[in-house]
DNA sequence: GGCTATCTACTACAGATGTAGTTGACGAAT
DNA sequence: ATTCGTCAACTACATCTGTAGTAGATAGCC
């Protein structure tokens, strides 16, 4: 008796849940030993605890599965952008209540992997925002 | 039987805790009641709700607190920088698996609140970060 | 000196998440 | 067909977080 499928529940994800995510991302569709082998060595979870969670993401509707042969192959059935984005804004939200400057500050200040090219293009993006103006 | 002190734990953060510390962090100090009052109307815990959450974070060792009188006054024992630092790294870190860049990309293009004076201080930023140059 | 308001401490519980074992089905190898 | 490996389903449990009631201390009021 609850609504499954079409809205976008808050899509909370836990850090498991993030990484398992982040993998199929990449790779497009995984099973779920897949899965588990692309996870970082150091996190290496039983496979078990992999289904589990896959299952779970799932049911959530993040994810889409189909039965391929014996195992499920598993697809995103929401984008990175969407999911991330919306992780982040409330992350911003709830931490620099609405200021996101100083998340951006933050995020230009300590990241490591910030190249040259990404300078740039955060430069042609700040540059565009401007262009379209603050209401 | 645990050392509690001078580290950082993963400081990681639920909704209403990092509402609490929200107020404290823009009130300096404040007893559960104050907390209470400067949560968002919309969110309006019970007090005994509050008091435990701060109670946790004081255990934790995000905020450290004083008895005044009857009561508590608590006060930060961690940054506002630091802990949403580490906890936007983390997230970072798990949604864009070391690519800040997207996440930045994010939010200068789709947060409300930035303005002009902030982009350009984001540019003075990005000046500074290639000044820097990349290690 | 009781009555009452205000606080903290203790206790409880539900939901989400991480973690993983057990069981049972199914297909492959022999 | 027997055995073995692979996988999903189910079950279980611990921790963290949100939520809040109850009890107990204490201070101020009459």
């Amino acid at each position: 008796m609850n609504e499954p499928k079409t809205g976008e529940r808050s899509t909370r994800l836990g850090d498991l849940e993030a990484a398992i995510m982040n993998v199929i991302w990449q790779l497009g569709e995984a099973t779920v030993e897949e899965v588990r082998a692309a996870l970082q060595p150091e996190r290496q979870p039983a496979y078990t605890t992999v289904m589990t969670v896959m299952s779970r993401l799932a049911a959530k509707g993040v994810l889409a599965r189909e039965k391929l042969g014996r195992a499920y192959v598993y697809r995103a059935a929401a984008e990175q952008s969407e999911v991330a984005g919306s992780m982040l804004s409330s992350l911003v939200q709830r931490l620099y209540s609405g200021s996101p400057a100083r998340a951006i500050a933050h995020l230009i200040e300590t990241e490591q992997e910030v190249d040259e090219e990404e300078l740039e293009r955060l430069e042609s993006l700040i540059r565009e925002r401007r262009q379209r103006g603050s209401p």
